[in-house]
RNA sequence: GGGCCCGUAGGGUAGUCAGGAUCAUCCUUUCGGCCUUCGAAGCCGAUGACCCGGGUUCAAAUCCCGGCGGGCCCGCCA
């Protein structure tokens, strides 16, 4: 395997520490991606300048007449008070483009590491379609998953279906006693959506009607109590619902291997076990009435939200409770416990934490939040009719794709401009929602979200699209990566740009920062785009198989990019 | 009332955890150029920003304290 970066960056640090040594020093430093562009890698002098009592451009312009150029090291130079690292450009250009061409789909995966990881993600309630608040979430699920899988994890996606609870209840009620007739008219056949009169009708029926609200407690209270009936007519309609949610999800391509039932927890005991062990915790503690709490105090938890309840008055089992459980059983089976959850969710996320630490649970689950989409107007609510669907915005967005390939490419058939349609339309869904930090709060507006230019999933599957073409002109050539033929400034750029693709890779997954994937995937087209501007590529005579071969390269790099995002890569559009 | 998160050009966004380099990234908007070379969903150029006030440091968008503005949470719900 080579890792040209890898290899680079190891000759750097082996240079600098024999340097180091030889002026009688051996403090640590750090090497850095360089802010000026006239370098590969930086080491900077300034922590060495306590220790070695010399100013910091002092240090770097000594330790520069030190260094020993070799390997992959071009030139070394001191300025104002920074190492400044050359690679050799041989290196580089050779290096990069034998090894994608060598590892083809598999360049920028890392190695296994043997270990397994599982990613809760999406898991919302099975009461409703899906709208662009939450949908952050299955996107962001399913990118971490692709990138932690090229980190080298044996991933596992899983959704934990909410079966138990009154909600889901009020909905079977709903389904088993509203008549079609009675309810309105529902958005769209899709089972998520036809279901969702019902549960509203259902619901105002439950307020305003003594009888069915007496009914639907008494079918709740059957189904705490484990009423077969009641529980399978329940797991019926969260079918269902689950049915209609698969197939949006399936719209944007976004796969689970897992589905993990709630209602599981409360059949095979595991819930209850947790609550027996719990009790017999020394930060349990139990109401008058017979509920039990556990004080997380000295967990640094405080005010009301330090007592957390995991047993009802009557004894029978919380949400949270049963979440407990849940999560002992996942961290019993994998190395790395990861959860995608809307950022309401951070105190219950840490309670959560608190008990299994109680449990004494070795190992924690790692959670990661994301703030809800909201519209212009403000939050959105089913209820008040300000909701985006997902699957209203897939349509659109869709349905526009569609126009623009109507206007440019009117040569190809109907049925194959509706393919491209739907892989440029949720390519642009998928990037837009995963360019940006979870973390941040996000306004869902229609120009953003339909914008197919610049920092856009279509930027970059225009690019790769454009390589196809190159290459499907260009017909039989000589793969080289004899770099002596690409002396361009911009086939250098490209190339060192692809060269950074373990890097991307490894933060996206390792530290979570997936959003780095879209914006490493804009540099690589952007780079592309600006060579293709500069560089003929098939009539550039002796130069033209070298130059022919990094398309092909940049068009490997760029498919593999769309791979991680989720995004598919269509030759023509 | 208490806790957690966010605040970077007209709009959006990277950099913040691990403080450093004469121009703080990129997209969009606006203005101006480029299709008789391989796809103009593209390329080139111009304009424009670190919420406010203190502090630490040789050095602060980055760390600390205090404000201000926005989001989320504080159920024997799920």
């Amino acid at each position: 395997m080579t890792m040209i970066m890898d290899t680079f960056r190891k000759d750097v640090t082996e240079a600098v520490r024999d340097a180091l040594r030889k002026a009688g020093c051996d403090e640590p430093f750090v090497t850095e991606m360089p802010s000026a562009d006239n370098a590969d890698l930086a080491v900077p002098c300034f922590t060495l300048a306590k220790a070695m009592k010399r100013p910091p451009a002092e240090i770097a312009a000594s330790l520069a007449k030190d260094i020993v150029i070799k390997g992959t090291i071009a030139k070394v130079q001191a300025v104002s008070g920074y190492l400044n690292f050359t690679m050799s450009r041989d290196a580089l250009m050779n290096g990069t483009i034998s090894d994608i061409l060598d590892k083809k789909e598999t360049y920028g995966r890392l190695p296994s590491n043997g270990k397994r990881v599982n990613i809760e993600h999406t898991s919302t309630n099975p009461t409703g379609p899906i709208h662009v608040g939450r949908a952050r979430n299955p996107i962001i699920g399913d990118t971490l998953a692709r990138c932690l899988s090229g980190c080298g994890y044996d991933v596992t996606t899983e959704y934990y279906v909410n079966d138990v609870g009154k909600q889901v209840v009020i909905l079977t009620w709903g389904i088993d006693n509203i008549s079609p007739e009675e309810v309105e008219k529902a958005d769209r056949e899709k089972a998520d959506h036809a279901l969702v009169p019902y549960y509203r009708l259902a619901n105002r029926m439950m307020e305003s009607r003594p009888d069915v609200a007496d009914e639907i407690s008494s079918m709740l209270r059957r189904f705490e109590s484990g009423d077969p009936d009641v529980i399978s007519r329940v797991r019926r309609t969260t079918e269902r619902m689950l049915g209609g949610l698969n197939e949006t999800l399936s719209d944007i391509d976004v796969k689970l291997d897992v589905y993990t039932w709630e209602s599981r927890f409360i059949e095979d005991g595991s819930a209850k076990r947790t609550v027996d062990e719990l009790k017999t915790s020394k930060y349990a503690g139990k109401e008058d009435d017979g509920a039990w709490y556990l004080d997380l105090e000295d967990f640094g938890v405080h005010g009301t939200n330090k007592k957390f309840t995991f047993t009802r008055s009557d004894g029978t089992t919380l949400y949270t409770t049963r979440d407990i459980a849940y999560h002992r059983h996942k961290l019993s089976e994998y190395d790395r416990v990861i959860g995608v959850l809307g950022e309401d969710q951070k105190l219950g996320s840490k309670q959560l934490m608190c008990a299994l630490e109680i449990l004494n649970e070795k190992k924690m689950p790692e959670p990661m939040f994301y703030s809800f989409v909201s519209l212009p107007e403000g939050k959105m609510s089913t209820r008040k009719g300000v909701v985006v669907y997902l699957d209203d915005l897939i349509d659109e967005s869709t349905e526009y794709a569609y126009n623009e390939i109507r206007t440019r490419r009117s040569d190809l058939p109907e049925e194959r401009m509706r393919e491209i349609a739907r892989t440029v339309g949720i390519g642009a869904i998928r990037y837009n929602i995963v360019r940006i930090q979870p973390e941040k709060q996000f306004v869902f507006k229609w120009s953003d979200a339909l914008n197919f230019d610049g920092n856009s999933g279509p930027f970059l599957q225009y690019s790769y699209a454009r390589a196809c073409s190159i290459l499907r002109k260009a017909g039989e050539f000589k793969r080289t990566a004899d770099a002596s033929k690409l002396t361009d400034e911009y086939e250098l750029k490209l190339v060192k740009t692809m060269s950074r693709f373990y890097d991307i890779i490894r933060a996206a997954g390792e530290e979570r920062k997936i959003h780095l994937v879209p914006a490493y995937g804009h540099e690589v087209a952007s780079a592309f785009n600006q060579f293709y501007a500069a560089v003929p590529v098939l009539n550039s005579g002796d130069a033209r198989d070298a130059r022919l071969t990094l398309v092909e390269c940049t068009r490997t790099v760029l498919r593999n990019i769309l791979g991680y995002l989720g995004i598919g890569a269509p030759e023509e559009m």
